[in-house]
RNA sequence: GCAGGGCUGGCAGAGUAGUUGAUGCGAUGGUCUGCAAAACCAUUUUACAGGGGUGCAAAUCCCUUGCCCUGCUCCA
């Protein structure tokens, strides 16, 4: 039983799609106004991981998510870049994919874009003003009434007193209440527009995704996900949107995860303290960051170290090791019909760290205890790989298997293939091996140690052990 | 002011009442060993911001103080 921490309830609950089987889930993505930062890559890790897994555990998950390619950051980046917001889009949305590419997180299985939305946007607008939710002010603008929408601040537990009092925008005087918010905004100068029937203008930022979610997802779905920071206002409003339009429950789970945080600060591009990922996958493979990243469980603030993600990347290593040294015994045909005492515990063990990953994974996706069942049947394997007397090809079968469950929900080393050699190279290195074991028994080091310097020049490493000789392919 | 999150070993980071200070990194010692590399083992353990309270029992629940962060404005 999957269960999972909802903001609206804030507390852990059972997890039931409305469809069984089947998983709707809006995620809010980013206004391509500029490249994306390590901010971003935590949120999108994050969930990326949550879906990897809610696909393991069977579940069939369509995964929308947007793309803001109009709003005010879009505006004034396009005019002063000198292109249009469409041009701009187009560049930072390609940016982003290959951000997204290389941590190895999984496209969505759409991405809609608020510019091909808007006449979508208006219908939705319309309805709410004829439901009489919002209202058109003299200006042009169209306003949500908040003080029509009793549930307003039901997911940030926020008072409507307490939200006007520390309302900047007191001074608009289109607005009926200074916490109602646009979802049409009347053309200004020098702004992209598109007719409406209340004249020239664009949309808010809210509307967008109630109605792209509600168009590909049906008025009522399972998850919608995001940065703490959208829960208000940006999440309250799109539910206040969404539930006075079809007076249906709008999403059932609300995820949000925890900040980025640069010297105890926030990670954001306002106050310009940003690290962007391809600036940090320079330095540092795009595994070190999951890794580093899914350390830490996702609703927890992580405290950026350059020390932290050094570590993670040697964890990483080790872990990395492990994988491909199993994976060289993948193919070995030797049948061994014999189980010994240590087969028979090497298979439980395996057995045993599936089941603790998945109880962890089932608990709001701890992936912190995740990774302490892979961490710990990874140091039983290594052992196994170098002490047994034998290796038997069920348990490098079985634990294989678990490895590649592991990797694939994680989202880990998903180029480790180019790490596992042919069975022809396979074989001449095992040549080498033997011959060099033959001149290691009459001491003749010179030779030995050409072999197995060769050897690493050309990306192979040898590592004698008592029992045999393990060796592995490396990068370079 | 209101709302929410945090304060755990050298560092990172799980754990929300009672058979683990999980796990990772680091450090020290060891095993292995021609050398190298890797791996494994042991130690690094009477921790849980301070104070008070309720429990047979609290890091874990309640109260309180301190410090930090976030939202209430665009933001993942």
């Amino acid at each position: 039983m999957i269960k999972v921490y909802n903001t609206l309830t804030r507390k852990l609950e059972e997890f039931n799609p409305i469809n069984k089987g089947k998983i709707h889930w809006y995620h809010c993505g980013v206004t391509v106004y500029s490249r994306s930062h390590l901010g971003h890559a935590r949120n999108l890790i994050a969930f990326d991981t949550i879906r990897r897994y809610l696909e393991y555990r069977g579940y069939e998950v369509r995964y929308v998510q947007n793309f803001t390619d109009v709003d005010d950051k879009m505006i004034v980046r396009a005019n002063e870049e000198g292109v249009s917001i469409i041009e701009l889009a187009e560049k930072n949305i390609q940016d982003y994919y290959e951000d997204l590419d290389r941590l190895n997180v999984k496209r969505p299985s759409l991405a809609p874009r608020a510019l091909l939305h808007i006449n979508h946007m208006i219908k939705d607008i319309q309805s709410l003003i004829e439901k009489g939710y919002a209202y058109v002010a003299d200006n042009g603008d169209v306003y949500f009434d908040v003080r029509k929408w009793k549930e307003y601040g039901k997911l940030s537990k926020q008072k409507l007193e307490n939200i006007l009092e520390h309302t900047e925008d007191t001074e608009n005087p289109n607005k009926r209440f200074p916490a109602d918010f646009a979802l049409w905004k009347a053309k200004k100068e020098g702004e992209p527009s598109w007719p409406s029937p209340w004249g020239e203008g664009r949309p808010g930022w809210h509307i967008e995704c109630s109605t792209m979610s509600m168009t590909y997802l049906g008025e009522t779905f399972d998850i919608h996900s995001g940065g703490q920071d959208l829960i208000f206002p940006h999440h309250e409003n799109e539910i206040a949107q969404s539930e006075s339009l079809t007076g249906k429950p709008f999403a059932r789970y609300w995820l949000h995860n925890g900040f980025v945080k640069i010297d105890a600060e926030k990670m954001s591009k306002s106050i310009g303290n940003i690290i962007n990922i391809n600036s940090i996958l320079k330095s540092y493979s795009p595994d070190s960051v999951r890794l580093y990243t899914l350390l830490t469980h996702y609703r927890q603030p992580i405290d950026f170290t350059e020390e932290g993600l050094k570590q993670a990347e040697v964890t990483a290593e080790r872990l990395f090791n492990t994988i491909v040294l199993l994976k060289s015994f993948a193919n070995d045909e030797e049948e061994s019909s014999v189980i010994t005492e240590e087969d028979k515990t090497m298979i439980q063990s395996i057995e045993d760290a599936r089941n603790k990953f998945i109880e962890a994974m089932d608990e709001d996706f701890n992936t912190s205890n995740a990774l302490a069942a892979v961490f710990e049947i990874s140091k039983d394997v290594n052992d196994y790989l170098r002490k047994v007397e034998k290796i038997n090809s069920m348990v490098v079968s079985k634990a294989n298997e678990l490895f590649d469950e592991f990797r694939l929900v994680l989202g880990l080393f998903s180029d480790i293939d180019q790490y596992i050699s042919i069975d022809k190279v396979k074989n001449l290195v095992n040549l080498l091996i033997d011959l060099r074991q033959e001149f290691r028994k009459s001491k003749n080091w010179e030779k030995s140690d050409r072999i197995r310097d060769t050897l690493k020049d050309s990306g192979i490493i040898l590592e004698d052990n008592p029992k045999r000789v393990l060796w592995k392919i490396v990068a370079k």
